[in-house]
DNA sequence: GCGTGATGTTTACGCTGTAAACTACGGGCG
DNA sequence: CGCCCGTAGTTTACAGCGTAAACATCACGC
């Protein structure tokens, strides 16, 4: 008797809001967001899209739960007395490969209102390593503003520019003959763009702005 | 004979490719991205939701001809001799004022691809300014992808964080009383976050960052 | 005056989210 | 033991979606 749950037998893996969530972020990776369909996702689960509701109220509450799982990955440490600068990067680069790891679920981190339970967790986590480093409040939510947009704004604009770097072996870029003389001077930059430099270069930027805030404001590097 | 058209009379104006982008804008506008439907927007515009299909293959293509649309609002003069600070901030203004104006099409906006013939066209033409204030190519489209992300990604935070700053004549805000206490630390903050200086700090801190590019890169302040 | 092409309508299909009613079953209590 | 009820999942149903295909209507060129 393998009574590892309710009902051992021909039953494939009881359901919980964790495994459904965990389904969803799967098949999402899998085919895409807008493949996300309750009974899509039932079958992936093998049930039938209506048992869903017993763990999430509608979809919007299960697109939630997704977000949860996905923040799940990113560990941010408790404050140490690491230089801030080191942090913060550390902290960019981790958000990125999330981001990178789950390209199809990039709109669901990128319109995230930060009513939303996960997302202010993280944030609060984030803000207590800022504050710790000497941030005050108020700088320390800016600059989390700032470096949250740019992360999430890289990472779109990386896959949305995908195709100008898809199998760039040679050829240039199969721009339409017609095509507009700005994009035609743009695209072999952007063929030739190397994605993780230029989010370096930004990152750059930001630290580098971060360090020399106005003389007088309290910002207090370590 | 009022033969403005090819039919004068008993039609409400005739159908185009414009008329119908720009009512699928307001209609946005006014009732959200996720209202617009074929159907309505046929409604919207006298007519019968099938019809737009004469002028546009599919939504996706609508949505193109909605961003278009937008970004048509965007003037990019020409290159000038202006400071390029001076530049890239009007620049990262106008484009912050459209998002406000139409915050519904944001997330349009945010997944815009570079493919896109409308963000191509404007992409071409920043690049053209930030070149001839003496960037070379490969940082002109690396400042480019930060300042968009930037912009977007602060419009974005603005809208999403707007609960917390709505209608706050006293109260502080509607917590549940089992929040997380990092977020029970960030609502008050929030609440008194002035959305227009934490986007003109970040700001600072990008043209900052540009201006002290680590010596020995081709920068060239004017 | 009669095709003809452009414009818009009708009908239809498979898909979506989700409300409501229904079925099956395992454990607690008499 | 037998009942009974809560829990988990299914079935059915409905309104709305994007869109393919067939159809109607009408202005104009020959």
């Amino acid at each position: 008797m393998t009574s590892l749950s309710t009902h051992p037998s021909h039953a494939r893996a009881a359901l919980s809001r964790q495994r459904i969530a965990e389904t969803a972020l799967a098949l999402v990776d899998r085919d895409g967001l807008e493949a996300l369909s309750m009974r899509k996702l039932g079958a992936d689960l093998g049930v039938e899209g209506m048992a869903i509701y017993r763990y999430f109220p509608n979809k919007a509450a299960l697109l939630a739960g997704v977000v949860e799982v996905l923040l799940a990955e990113l560990v941010i440490p408790p404050p140490s007395d690491v230089p801030w600068q080191r942090v913060f990067r550390e902290l960019s680069h981790a958000y990125r490969g999330l981001l990178l790891r789950h390209p199809h679920a990039i709109p669901l981190l990128a319109t995230l209102p930060l009513s939303d339970p996960a997302a202010a967790r993280a944030a609060g986590a984030v803000m207590a390593q800022l504050r710790a480093a000497g941030f005050d409040a108020q700088s320390a939510l800016k600059t989390l503003a700032t470096i949250t947009s740019y992360v999430v704004g890289v990472a779109q604009w990386e896959v949305g520019t995908a195709p100008f770097r898809a199998e760039r072996d040679g050829k240039p870029f199969p721009l339409p003959p017609d095509a507009d003389p700005y994009l035609v001077e743009l695209a072999p930059q952007l063929a030739e763009d190397d994605c993780e430099e230029t989010f370096e270069f930004g990152l750059d930027v930001i630290v580098r702005g971060l360090e020399t805030r106005s003389a007088g404001e309290p910002l207090g590097p370590s």
